[in-house]
DNA sequence: CGATAATTTGAGACGTTTCAAAGCGGGTGG
DNA sequence: CCACCCGCTTTGAAACGTCTCAAATTATCG
């Protein structure tokens, strides 16, 4: 990790509404189409399940969605959130079946579009193409942060981590304030993003606390206070990551 | 896990060229582009560094690559492996930059797209489309499936897992003889990929051995005898597994 | 205000890592 | 063809980190 400027503010890697609002800027029919296929979801609600038949991909409106995978023993991981602008394809190979369960964590708002619109979608509109483009790029890039940590890191490291990769795409879509925000998670499932037991998320979350770098306020109001000092312990160079995980963000 | 029929031959579930062979299927004029673009790399070669500029896709035609990352400390992490006929564009959010390290496994032979042509290749042949597409779902399948395990899984999952992943990619492009293939891996290597030391490998990979689920020849000839046991132990169903990983395997 | 879920803390068990040393195997040069 | 060397695998023993179980505390919601 290459030193820096520790003396310059969070916002200038921290950067807000750096991800182009694509919707909007494709003409009002898309809009009007996404809309028609918009359903609400209440917190918890399951939208999509393990094995089920879903050719369809899931764009976030508002709200949070998480993919999620199941053992047989009942245990879980979250592979992945889904933030409001984000979508997710949950189509295995065999072009039919979801290879994960999709899960609202707050009342949200989703765009249903099945996969023959989609392609259409994608053919006909090239801005939005190249958005998605980039988005996939960028999910791509934070799978591979995220597996090097639950494969190579300890609690901390993970933990510390996730933090930064939340608040770097809250702040992208102009969901924080002076690094803090909200996340719509219990320690449990902050435990099933991590790999670790709630228990141990407590704990690790508690010691973060101890050592000055986060507060943390009613389920989940997160403060980061040290942000150097969190990517220190999250192994992360912030700029680089940024550049990796946020679309639009290139240095 | 379902009861299963384990009367019924491996080749059953793992019945070999289910790949569309999409090569050669497209015209004589993607042959030469991609002949063209070809390098050969030997064994340990580092084909793109993390942080490196590389707007480009690598489509191996030979040889085994793996996707890793490191951690400032030096702990690595293998991400994928990339076989024979499939491709892996390292891209980061930034359109530019590599956020992972490609390193030959074994002597390969590796076409480099850069990404214009490769959109263009994505535009003028839906047959390449169609089927990429179906190599990107697989492996978004294959990574859930293996953070679910790194995340929360013992040792002897993991790798159990890991060898059923292998050897069911293995044998849709014909390389395995009645459960036996050949991985270019050190268990060093393994390890990396299943988030484990090279020594809990040996131990792990020594446990499945002494249980009669496989043998291990020279330098990772792996013999499966007893796949339904390795798929218990992985907890996986073979299956949903093949349907979810696989192109062209549906059910 | 009571019921219920989520967080916090402690103590012990368990699995994995680390360190260290020995054994094997393949390749090279004598 | 053998001797040597180097890298990989194998095994043991101790240290470490995380999980599990259990109980106390604190929030949340009707």
């Amino acid at each position: 990790m290459s030193p820096r400027d520790r003396s310059s503010g969070i916002a200038s890697l921290l950067v807000k509404d750096v991800r182009p609002p694509w919707d909007g800027q494709e003409d009002a029919q898309l809009e009007r189409l996404l809309s028609d296929r918009t359903r609400a979801l209440s917190k918890g609600a399951l939208l999509v399940m393990e094995s089920e038949a879903s050719p369809a991909r899931y764009l976030v409106r508002s709200g949070w969605l998480a993919v999620a995978k199941s053992l047989p023993d009942g245990e879980r991981q979250i592979v992945e959130f889904i933030l409001p602008g984000e979508s997710y394809d949950p189509t295995a190979a065999d072009g039919q079946t979801s290879f994960v369960e999709l899960e609202a964590l707050c009342d949200s708002n989703v765009a249903v579009i099945d996969t023959t619109t989609w392609s259409r979608l994608m053919k006909d509109l090239p801005d939005l193409r190249r958005c998605e483009s980039q988005l996939a790029k960028a999910a791509w890039a934070r799978q591979a942060e995220r597996m090097l940590r639950l494969g190579k890191s300890d609690a901390e490291t993970r933990v510390a981590y996730a933090l930064i990769e939340l608040c770097m795409r809250m702040t992208a879509i102009g969901a924080t304030e002076d690094g803090a925000f909200h996340v719509p998670l219990s320690q449990q499932q902050l435990g099933e993003f991590t790999g670790l037991s709630s228990v141990h998320v407590c704990r690790t979350l508690r010691r973060l606390n101890r050592q000055g770098l986060i507060t943390t306020e009613d389920h989940m109001d997160i403060n980061i206070h040290d942000l150097y000092a969190l990517a220190d312990l999250a192994e992360v160079d912030l700029t680089m990551l940024r550049r990796d995980i946020i679309p639009g963000a290139a240095a």
